[in-house]
DNA sequence: CGGCGAATTGATTTTTTTCAAGCTGGGTGG
DNA sequence: CCACCCAGCTTGAAAAAAATCAATTCGCCG
């Protein structure tokens, strides 16, 4: 089933770089997936959707995550994900990547190391949407977003961050609405913990806004750690970068169904 | 860091089997663990807790399950495992499973496949949380428990399932109180779909309790697979299994805080 | 026969959704 | 330069879902 290639050199196992624009499927739920993505610029999301269209978005993934993963022995996906922004992305071929694993224990132990992240992160997920009140969960979301993007703890007063989501897109992560996400926002800012106006989140008081979240400082460190994967071989390079973009149509670019 | 020892056998890596009663715990939140663990039998569940005690119920382990899993450069769980019966554990020092995982290319691959599909489930769990409602969560969590236990679908009409689980616990996997969980399976008995009585679970019409889950059966694949391990070299024996039981008393039997 | 954890049920309150109606500000084309 | 367009945001009022509070009841076990 594996090739028994002998990828030398990281880049030789990937294929051309894909672009996909603001709004694309990088492939859908239910699709089946030859390859594997690695995030090189821009965001993403994981989610999932009912028949009634209701959806729940799982996890933000940035530049460095790894897409396309599922347990061996399903052949389909059970979760989508959409580029939130423009998006460039390293594509691999599932079986070159298992031979790569094979080959490089370090690369091995970041790709587990990814995987066991994000399980980490949607464990403290499910509590937000299970048991956290709106104003936790919309608090909750802000924080990690921040700390993921600053990538330290804890954030300065008064920092302005960019965070491209619209509030219909956090209420899809926090199991709110749209509206309740705009009233919860609003109630922030009259408590001066923070403010999020035009995809961009003011800190006004990063304490408050921590015990706001209801979130242990701890639990913090899964935020501030690097996404990116230094190729095994490469001195520093860029994460599985390379240097022939080609852009894509809208849609799920890869996509078999 | 890594002892370089070498695991001819797998037995050689383990620790004495240790028994953890119903209740117990396996571990708690921000514990420090030198070990993971190999659930032989019985049920556990994972779990975060805030503060003021509101508690999430993230995943049910049953056997085969591995326990203390942790990205690593995160020195304390972001969860803690609650024994749900009598619980039969082997336990694994870190140190030696990282050693294994190298020896045994497809011991490496089955922990893989473990985490790989425990996030996969999560997400499932993440969608019931934030999108589906009451009637839908507690058909879904009956559906996977049932699927999980009989490894099959579809199931039987008529089938008596054992599921050790109260009607609290499953309001905590399930972001309800304990009160609406109850309500909700009156609903589910009333409209002829399944029956919840006394910790078993009985099918009534497996159709309608799927289309009342709203979940697609292509999610369900992920039930019905088999969660133990068998061990390389080993000819079909337990999972990482053992002869030696010995008792611990309640509580966290292992944690280093 | 208690004792007790778990389940059940009703009444009430809180939280969140739904529906509906504007508003805002950046971008576009005339 | 201006009119208008439109996605995203904002606000109010009413409805629905779920939580909370408060008793009981049930079944098992000693």
């Amino acid at each position: 089933m594996l090739s028994l290639a002998d990828f030398s050199d990281l880049e030789a196992a990937r294929l051309p770089i894909i672009h996909v624009p603001a709004g694309g499927n990088i492939y859908c739920q239910a699709d089946r997936l030859n390859d594997v993505f690695n995030i090189l610029s821009g965001w993403a999301y994981l989610y999932q959707i009912l028949e009634d269209g209701r959806r729940q978005i799982l996890h933000f993934a940035l530049p460095g995550s790894l897409l396309g993963i599922e347990p061996a022995g399903h052949n389909h996906m059970n979760h989508g994900v959409e580029a939130q922004t423009d998006v460039l992305l390293c594509v691999i071929p599932r079986a070159n990547l298992a031979v790569l694993r094979e080959q490089h224990p370090d690369l091995n132990n970041r790709y587990l190391w990814l995987v066991e992240r994000d399980e980490a992160l949607a464990y403290d997920h499910m509590t937000s949407l299970g048991r956290r009140t709106a104003k936790e969960r919309v608090a909750h979301l802000l924080l990690e977003l921040a700390c993921r993007v600053r990538k330290t703890f804890p954030l300065a007063a008064g920092d302005l961050i960019e965070l491209p989501v619209t509030q219909a897109v956090m209420g899809d992560a926090l199991g709110l609405t749209a509206v309740h996400v705009n009233r919860t926002l609003r109630v922030l800012k009259d408590e001066g913990v923070a403010e999020f106006r035009r995809q961009k989140l003011r800190i006004i008081d990063a304490k408050r806004l921590t015990a706001t979240a209801s979130v242990s400082e701890e639990m913090m460190s899964l935020w501030t750690a690097a996404d990116e994967h230094r190729p095994v071989h490469s001195p520093k390079g860029q994460p599985l970068n390379a240097s022939l973009p080609r852009t894509r149509s809208r849609g799920s670019p890869l996509s078999g169904r």
